[in-house]
DNA sequence: AACCCGGAAGTGAG
DNA sequence: TCTCACTTCCGGGT
C-alpha cells in the first residue's frame, strides 16, 4: 500500500519507475516525503516534480492504489485523521489503465502491467503510524504446499528464493521458531539482528543450495541491498541491520 | 579474531 | 543469449 510507505520506500519506488520506464534521472530532491503525502499529489502535482515523466509516474502509482484499496477487504477501520478533509475527491481519473502518453518519453510503450515492484520488504513493516496493526496475509500464505517429507521442518517451498523474502519470513515466524537464527529488535523501526550468523547462513544455503555458503557470503549479499534501499546497517550494533 | 566494507568476476535460473 | 540476484573471492579497514 503505497500509503503506508517511508519516505525510502517513496524513493525505492521513483528508482523503479526509472528503471522499468526507461525515466530519464528522477530528482529525487523533489520527492522528500512519505507514501501518503505521495499519494496525496495529483496529476500535475507530480508532473511540476518530474518534468517528462509525470504522467508515468502517475499511472504507476494510480496502479497500486485500487489493488491496495481492494486488498483492505472487510478489515477496513479506516479512522485516518486528516487526510480526509476533501474525501474522495483526489480520484478522478480511474480510467487511465493504459491512457499513458504514447508520445512521452523515449520509453517503448511499456505496457503497465502489474508487477510488484521491488519495495523494500523489511521497510513495510514500520512506517506510518495508524493502521499498525493489519500484518494482512504474509508472502508464504500464496502456497500452501506444506512439504510434509522435508525432514528439516524448513518450511517454504513457494517463496523465500530471494534472500530478503527468506529472512521475512523467518522474522515473520507466526510462531518464534527462528528467532534463534534472527529476531526483531525493534519491529517497528525494522531492526533486527542476526542471532546465530553461521546457523543462519547454513539455512540460507540449504534453501539455495549453496552448501559452502558462510556469514561472509551471505553478509555479501546482504550489503548488495544497502544500494537498492532495501537494507542499512545499524552502526555499532554487530548483526544488525534495518 | 571477528566483523564490516565494497570491487571484481563468476554462476544458476529463468 | 541475456539479465538478475546473488555467490565467491578478496584486499582493506575497524
Amino acid at each position: 500500500d503505497p500509503r503506508t510507505w517511508a519516505r525510502e520506500d517513496v524513493v525505492t519506488f521513483l528508482r523503479w519507475c526509472e528503471r522499468e520506464f526507461d525515466l530519464p534521472g528522477l530528482d529525487l530532491d523533489k520527492f522528500q516525503m512519505n507514501g501518503k503525502a505521495l499519494c496525496l499529489l495529483n496529476k500535475s502535482d507530480i508532473a511540476e516534480r518530474a518534468p517528462g515523466s509525470g504522467d508515468v509516474v502517475h499511472n504507476a502509482l494510480q496502479l497500486l492504489l485500487p489493488a491496495a484499496a481492494n486488498n483492505a477487504h472487510h478489515h477496513h477501520h479506516s479512522n485516518q485523521a486528516g487526510s480526509n478533509s476533501g474525501s474522495q475527491s483526489d480520484s478522478e481519473e480511474n480510467d487511465s489503465v493504459q491512457d499513458n502518453s504514447p508520445a512521452r518519453s523515449p520509453a517503448p510503450s511499456t505496457p503497465i502491467h502489474l508487477v510488484p515492484p521491488p519495495m523494500s520488504p523489511l521497510a513495510t513493516t514500520f512506517s506510518s503510524a495508524a493502521s499498525s496493526k493489519n500484518m494482512d496475509k504474509d508472502p508464504l500464505a500464496t502456497t500452501p504446499d506444506r512439504n510434509g517429507g522435508g525432514g528439516d521442518g524448513l518450511d517454504s517451498g513457494s517463496n523465500g528464493r530471494l534472500l530478503w523474502d527468506f529472512l521475512q519470513q523467518l522474522l515473520n515466524d507466526p510462531s518464534q521458531r527462528y528467532s534463534h537464527y534472527i529476531a526483531w529488535k525493534n519491529r517497528e523501526t525494522g531492526v533486527f539482528k542476526i542471532t546465530d550468523p553461521a546457523g543462519l547462513a547454513r539455512l540460507w544455503g540449504i534453501q539455495k543450495n549453496h552448501p559452502s555458503m558462510n556469514y561472509d557470503k551471505m553478509s555479501r549479499a546482504l550489503r548488495y541491498y544497502y544500494r537498492v534501499n532495501i537494507l542499512r546497517k545499524v552502526q555499532g550494533e554487530r548483526h544488525c541491520y534495518q
